[in-house]
DNA sequence: TGGAAACCTGAAGGATTATTCGTATTTTTG
DNA sequence: CAAAAATACGAATAATCCTTCAGGTTTCCA
């Protein structure tokens, strides 16, 4: 416990942390998969351990119980998205209406990935959307849209603002998650993308924003 | 089998039909109380049959098993919700625009009443979303949609117009459900609804509605 | 190398539930 | 009124699932 002697390299099978990081990933991956293979209603400890060829205990180990796992993949596909979203609104290349074009396109191109995941997961929210972390995500999530339509609309009334800019990214999303759930062609992706654009850019418009 | 006398008023405790109806009624109105309370989690067939004031087995009788129950309970819900929604739609006193608006008011307004037994059965969605009846009624409901859009928007190409409005009876559908996952003050609503129905109207007229 | 700590295992416990079916009760019929 | 038919009852059945834990295995460290 004092003394902590130099890492030298293991010549034992695995060293401790890695494969501990590698237990946690190949668990997720089951139990994305049995997720996607199986639905959110057989979607069972059991079957994302076997997957994953580790047994019900191991997994356990690494979370807490079922809802955490879960929790833990939708706060993963979250945090993706986040980062896709937020690097297309900070593009001041663009200006902020065409901004808000590539954003849907991309979100409803990323709603598409994944699709039987997603709408599992969906299913599956009664299980650990009371859980403590989901507000934070959310609250994250209203800062970075208030900011961008601040930019947007900066001579809209703060109250409207605020409004339109949660109407805009909860019909994105509320809309995405259900146009995602039949399988899709690119050419309808393309299609629903453009007219979900249109549509906030007239409201935007409408709103005062000449752009 | 062959003689069927006169129905003379059966001086027993009810009428056979009459009483048949009034337990479906009976276990209908405590399948939507169970929902509310326990949420769609805890909605067992059990509980509903304790609450009506009935057993088990007799639930069974007039429901073949508990997806049937809350199908039942989402599919008159849709009925009700499709008769407000047509009949303001065919109020030709308003112009189109006009009926938008008053449109999603009212379904906004809907939502909200009995939020949580909404809420609920839109959790229990995986259980009876495969039903068979479920895509008849989606049908139904893009059908009226069309109609009213080839009507708004004559002279729009046919493309254009159905997705025009398969876009916005979706935003109206899946936004007005996460609106009404949280209660809401009658200000929150007016203030949501208003600005649901200014992105319609400014979307419609950037696709060439002028009214 | 040897013992301790960490880790893995998977059978079993403890709960919950949808649904059935033999019996009891009520209603209808003759 | 009595037998038959219909209905109601609810304990028992069969299945599923989350989670724990006693014991075996691997890794670590001196």
């Amino acid at each position: 416990m004092i003394q902590r002697p130099s890492p030298s390299i293991s010549t034992r099978k695995q060293p401790k942390q890695a494969r501990a990081t590698e237990l946690v990933a190949a668990i997720l991956a089951a139990a994305a998969q049995v997720l996607a293979a199986e639905g959110a209603q057989r979607f069972t400890t059991t079957r994302v351990a076997e997957r994953a060829g580790v047994s019900v205990g191991s997994l356990y180990q690494y979370f807490p119980n079922k809802a955490a796992l879960l929790f833990r993949l939708q706060s993963d596909e979250w945090r993706q998205t986040t980062e896709l979203l937020c690097g297309i609104l900070e593009n001041t290349g663009l200006s902020p209406l065409e901004r808000i074009r590539t954003l849907v396109h991309a979100f409803i191109r990323s709603e598409c990935e994944e699709a039987a995941v997603r709408g599992a997961l969906n299913d599956a929210a009664p299980l650990y959307r009371d859980a403590p972390e989901a507000q934070e995500a959310r609250a994250t999530a209203n800062r970075t849209v208030e900011a961008f339509m601040r930019e947007t609309l900066p001579d809209a009334p703060g109250s409207g603002r605020a409004l339109a800019g949660e109407l805009i990214i909860k019909t994105l999303s509320t809309v995405g998650a259900d146009f995602s759930e039949k399988e899709r062609t690119s050419g309808e992706i393309e299609a629903y993308s453009d007219a979900l654009a249109d549509m906030f850019c007239a409201y935007l418009k409408s709103l005062g924003y000449s752009g």
